[in-house]
RNA sequence: CGGGGCAUGGCCUAAUUGGCUAAGGCACCACGUUUGGGACGUGGGGAUUCUGGGUUCGAGUCCCAGUGCCCCGACCA
């Protein structure tokens, strides 16, 4: 991609609304623009960057066994009645049409998905079975805020599961925490297993994978030793000695980026999703619930890898793998080598800018490895790796033999 | 939803006690000079000062109401 055809543009001042570190760096750099409070545009940096995080999610997804659908978001009235959410969920988005129908948008699908598993599940044999999809969730919250942290419309993965046991379930569960952990650590991320509130829909217990950031929300009693609790449900607090270890409790200011639930049996009966067991006998199915939100892991990412210049994408979510800056008229040749190498490359190919503000523009967009081709590095071009302080000259076919 | 703050070209800001044609920087357009850490000169375009009322000879500035954004709290399957 030539920098020149960007659609964007970086700025050199902060929007006055942007209090936060990840709205601030990503509306700076020209990942994301606010429409209004926790609703956002994305941009072509922006845009690459989910890609890059929805297709760690589907991998890793598929990996256990997950197939990709997509659900509407528009839904009807009455399965939200049928669960008894139309009344009790207060950031339910409710919506009237012209002939003064209601219909709710989604902020999660077991109305949606519970229904259609109905049509395609009846025996033992079809279980179990495991769904996900990424898509554009609506929750009205009362006050949205910290930029792409907490949004009334965001993007999301969710993953239902259903199982003929609740062993079977069980077994899954733990499946999805080892995917989960592996999702966050390909996104730069360490995740903490935290153990939290099944919310008011089922009573059993839920654990949320939450990332330690100074401007997290969420409050979380943790030792090393992998004990950790939400602040709500939490019965120890910091000072105290761990159950398991005997350590001191630290206090950490945290992220939620996931949040897993054993639902039971709660939507299976609310729309009476049944199968037949091997002994002919009907049962109700065992449903789990497992959720990311992608376009607030983007900005959790932002929190918690970023300097005073800019962002720090990790590798694996950047927008290209290589920021390549010409210094001087030259540049082309080896842009076109790299491109038709395959290497994922943004050429800096703007004229009429100067060094210095190529160099902080692409220290702001953040992408991992910069090339600099200028008089001093001759043929060879310049490699410097975005956290790290050192240059060293290396030729194009190092660059092509790295990747 | 309770409390607080803010609202001026696309963006960031200024404007004396209420007083002249709303000023500057960024960005944009033209020409020229520049190019290793956010260069510079000259010229140019761009504004119902959030909306609606009110006070006043006169309102960006004061008052009332509304709207939006940000922050704290509550809320957040």
């Amino acid at each position: 991609m030539r920098q020149s055809k960007l659609f964007s543009k970086t700025s050199k001042t902060s929007e006055s609304g942007a209090k936060s570190v990840n709205h601030d760096l990503l509306a700076r750099a020209g990942f994301v623009d606010q429409l209004m409070a926790g609703v956002y545009s994305y941009l072509p940096l922006g845009q690459r960057v989910l890609d890059k995080v929805s297709n760690i999610v589907r991998q890793e997804m598929d990996e256990v066994g997950g197939q990709e659908i997509s659900l509407p978001a528009l839904h009807p009235k009455e399965n939200w009645e049928t669960t008894g959410r139309w009344d009790s969920m207060d950031v339910l988005f409710k919506i009237i049409s012209q002939s003064k129908s209601e219909y709710a948008l989604g902020p999660t699908h077991e109305e949606v998905i519970v229904p259609l598993a109905k049509k395609f599940i009846f025996s033992y044999r079809d279980l179990p079975a495991s769904l996900y999809q990424i898509q554009v969730k609506f929750r009205d919250e009362l006050r949205a805020k910290a930029g792409l942290l907490r949004g009334r419309e965001f993007l999301m993965k969710d993953l239902y599961s259903f199982h003929a046991s609740h062993q079977d379930l069980k077994d899954y569960y733990e499946k999805m925490k080892t995917a989960y952990l592996k999702i966050f650590s390909r996104c730069g991320l360490k995740a903490i297993i935290t153990e939290a509130s099944g919310g008011s829909f089922t009573k059993e217990y839920s654990h949320e994978f939450q990332v330690e950031t100074p401007n997290g929300e969420d409050t979380i009693f943790y030792c090393p030793c992998s004990f950790a609790q939400n602040k709500e449900i939490a019965k120890h607090k910091a000072g105290d000695k761990c159950p398991d270890c005997g350590k001191k409790i630290q206090e950490l200011k945290t992220i939620e980026v996931g949040n897993i639930f054993d639902l039971g049996t709660k939507f299976s009966n609310d729309f009476k999703l049944t199968f037949t067991d091997d002994k002919g006998k009907e049962d109700l199915v065992a449903i789990g619930c497992y959720g990311i939100g992608i376009s607030r892991l983007m900005g959790a990412i932002v929190e918690v890898r970023h300097d005073k210049d800019g962002i720090i994408w990790p590798e694996e979510v950047a927008p290209f793998d290589y920021h390549l800056l010409s210094l001087t008229d030259k540049g082309e040749e080896v842009y076109d080598d790299l491109v038709k190498a395959g290497v994922s490359v943004l050429w800096d190919d703007r004229e009429d800018v100067s060094a210095g503000e190529k160099m902080a523009d692409s220290d702001l967009i953040g992408i991992p490895n910069r090339l600099v081709i200028s008089k001093k590095t001759g043929d060879k071009i310049e490699l410097k790796k975005r956290d790290e302080e050192d240059v060293k000259l290396i030729s194009i076919k190092d660059v092509l033999s790295d990747k």
